[in-house]
DNA sequence: GTCTATAGCGGGATAGAC
DNA sequence: GTCTATCCCGCTATAGAC
């Protein structure tokens, strides 16, 4: 199998990516971006036309691995408890391994809004796993296993609650008067204090 | 009372403020904020030395504006759970008034862990009220109105609910397939909404 | 206090040699 | 494919006239 071919076009996707999503320079320029890899800047130009294509190349990316794991779990039969508590730990993993990127994409997202001569990011369609998930969500509701409301509260509820301690981190950690060990021990607790609060009834289920 | 002293440099932090925070346009520019408030563009570094350091002004009034109502209602002697509803209205009306506020101090705080240039955003001290805040937290747990956790958990919980719906929009209005009309629906239902998530037994209570 | 003019840099992109 | 050299632009900041 040739694994001789666009080498430096993947150390350049993989560079971007970490020093974005997991650095968290969200204003790195080309240079920083070339330096970090060890290249030169102009094949930044040479393999992606310009800068634009380039964090459209790395989103699109970095939004397949996101999803690649997480489509798989959210179409697969497991029962709706073990499906949602599998999205939270693949979710939170990708949390970790790059803490950035919900930032990064919010203030993508705005200024695209604003400046029209952009290169789309992301896929039109909406994504198909979410749609499933969602009438499951509305399925339980049904039941009576979670309390009742529209589905997409459920998913707006799960994703904040993951996602917005660690990007507003810094911050909270400023606000709450913690350290960086105790908001890391806080962290931890994330997982079981969600589901607490997602489903209700079953408090104090084990987890496995 | 003198009315009119300081006319400009009022003019200039109030529609930094409105760029910034209200139109989301984050990479706005010196020139763009000038000619947003109709003054010459000098006349910035006139008043503010650099950009940083109106930035810095903006935001600490921003922050000002932010905690001087709600800072009122942690430290009152309301009950708990009207307390919270206080805030929470207080809070989101705010989140209204500037959506872009809080991606904007995200990415900022980020940029500062980085730049270590710029002059200081925040005091340094933790804000009383919060502290205050986050004791009766531990007192209504302790009474078992509320779930037994780490206070933190229900202060994160709370602003991660309010917040986060906001500043990532319109990445959700794609992933949830929904369109303007039924996300502004959706944010008006927050409230009900996150007081049940966070009251779990008095989920049919009234608010008023 | 407000303006014009200008300095200066940093970043993105391209031409062209190798 | 990779490099050097160069262009060009936008942005911040400052000097200096009024």
């Amino acid at each position: 199998m040739p694994v001789k071919d666009c080498q430096t076009e993947k150390l350049i996707i993989d560079t971007a990516m970490n020093v974005f999503f997991a650095e968290g320079r969200l204003y790195a320029t080309t240079q920083d971006i070339a330096d970090a890899a060890g290249v030169n800047r102009t094949l930044i130009n040479y393999y992606f036309r310009s800068k634009d294509e380039l964090l459209a190349k790395v989103i699109q990316k970095a939004h397949e691995q996101f999803v690649s794991n997480s489509d798989a779990i959210l179409i697969s039969d497991l029962p709706f408890r073990e499906k949602t508590e599998q999205f939270m730990d693949d979710f939170m993993d990708k949390l970790r391994r790059f803490p950035y990127l919900e930032s990064f994409l919010t203030v993508d997202i705005i200024q695209q809004r604003l400046s029209k001569n952009s290169v789309d990011r992301f896929p039109k369609e909406p994504p198909q796993p979410i749609q499933q998930y969602l009438k499951e969500i509305g399925n339980e509701m049904e039941a009576g296993t979670i309390p009742k409301s529209n589905p997409v509260h459920f998913m707006i509820n799960l994703v904040s609650l993951m996602i917005y301690p660690i990007i507003m981190r810094p911050l909270q950690m400023r606000l709450l008067n913690i350290n960086d060990t105790e908001y890391d021990q806080v962290v931890n607790e994330r997982k079981q204090i969600i589901l607490g609060l997602l489903f209700p009834e079953t408090i104090n289920a084990n987890t496995k």
